[in-house]
DNA sequence: TTATAGATTGCCT
DNA sequence: GGCAATCTATAAT
C-alpha cells in the first residue's frame, strides 16, 4: 500500500450510484491506538432515497436512519437479523438520503487483529482461502473491524481524528461488474451493486 | 400488544 | 440445501 490519503467529503457529497463504484479499491481503516486494520472495498451496494423501496431512508427520517439524511462521509452502521451489523457511508448533501453499503474488504493489514475479533482462532494467514473469511461479507466485516452501531454509528470517516477511515492509495480496479443488489425483496431488480472483476474476496459464491 | 420480516452468517443434514 | 440465532422497525390485531 503506497502513500494514502482520506477522500475529501466531496466524494461522497453525490449520488451513491457515483459513489459507489468510484469508492472500489479504497481502503477502510481502523486504528486503535498504534495498531491499525485496513481493507480494500472489493465490493459495495447503493441505496437511494425514496424511490428505492430496499433503503433504509425510504420511509422517511427515523431516529435509527437520521445519519442517511445528515452530510456525507458518515459511518451508517445497523444491526440486523438480531446477530450483525452492517456498515455504510452516507451520501448526498445534508437533507437528501442515500448510502453505499460496503459489503467487502481485501484484507490489507491487521489480519491477526481481524481473525482474533471473528473468533477465527487457527487461521492459516498464508491462505488466501482462510483470508477469505475475515472480511467477505457486510456482517464478516463489521466484525473483523469491531464495528458496532454504539461505537461507531454517526461516525465522520473522513476526518483525521476518526478512527474509522477511508484512504486512498491511487489503486484503481481494472474493471468493474454491476449486478442487482443482495438479500432484498423490494426494489430488487435495481443495478446497484458494485464488485471488483474476478476479485476472491467478494462475498458469497466461492465455498468456504 | 403481538406478529413478522429483515441490506446475514454458520452450522446442520 | 435448510434453518436457527435473536434484535429492531413496522405492520397488524
Amino acid at each position: 500500500m503506497q502513500l494514502a490519503r482520506l477522500l475529501r467529503r466531496s466524494f461522497f457529497n453525490r449520488d451513491p450510484r457515483a459513489v459507489g463504484p468510484a469508492l472500489l479499491g479504497k481502503i477502510v481503516v481502523r486504528r486503535q491506538g498504534r495498531k491499525i486494520r485496513a481493507g480494500r472495498i472489493v465490493e459495495v451496494e447503493a441505496y437511494l432515497g425514496a424511490d428505492d423501496l430496499a433503503a433504509h431512508a425510504a420511509a422517511g427520517r427515523t431516529e435509527r436512519n437520521a445519519v442517511l439524511f445528515g452530510p456525507p462521509g458518515h459511518a451508517y452502521v445497523y444491526f440486523i437479523y438480531g446477530v450483525h451489523y452492517c456498515l455504510n457511508i452516507s451520501c448526498m448533501p445534508k437533507g437528501e438520503a442515500g448510502c453505499v453499503l460496503i459489503r467487502a474488504l481485501e484484507p490489507v493489514a491487521g489480519m491477526e487483529e481481524m481473525a482474533t475479533a471473528r473468533g477465527l482462532i487457527s487461521l492459516n494467514l498464508d491462505s488466501a482461502r482462510d483470508l477469505r473469511k475475515l472480511t467477505s461479507g457486510p456482517g464478516r466485516l463489521c466484525e473483523a473491524l469491531e464495528i458496532t452501531r454504539l461505537r461507531d454509528n454517526g461516525k465522520d470517516m473522513v476526518s483525521p481524528e476518526s478512527d474509522l477511515q477511508v484512504l486512498d492509495d491511487g489503486f484503481h480496479p481494472a474493471k468493474v461488474l454491476v449486478t442487482r443488489r443482495i438479500g432484498i425483496s423490494k426494489s430488487a431488480a435495481m443495478p446497484l451493486r458494485y464488485v471488483i472483476a474476478g476479485n476472491e474476496f467478494v462475498s458469497g459464491k466461492t465455498a468456504i
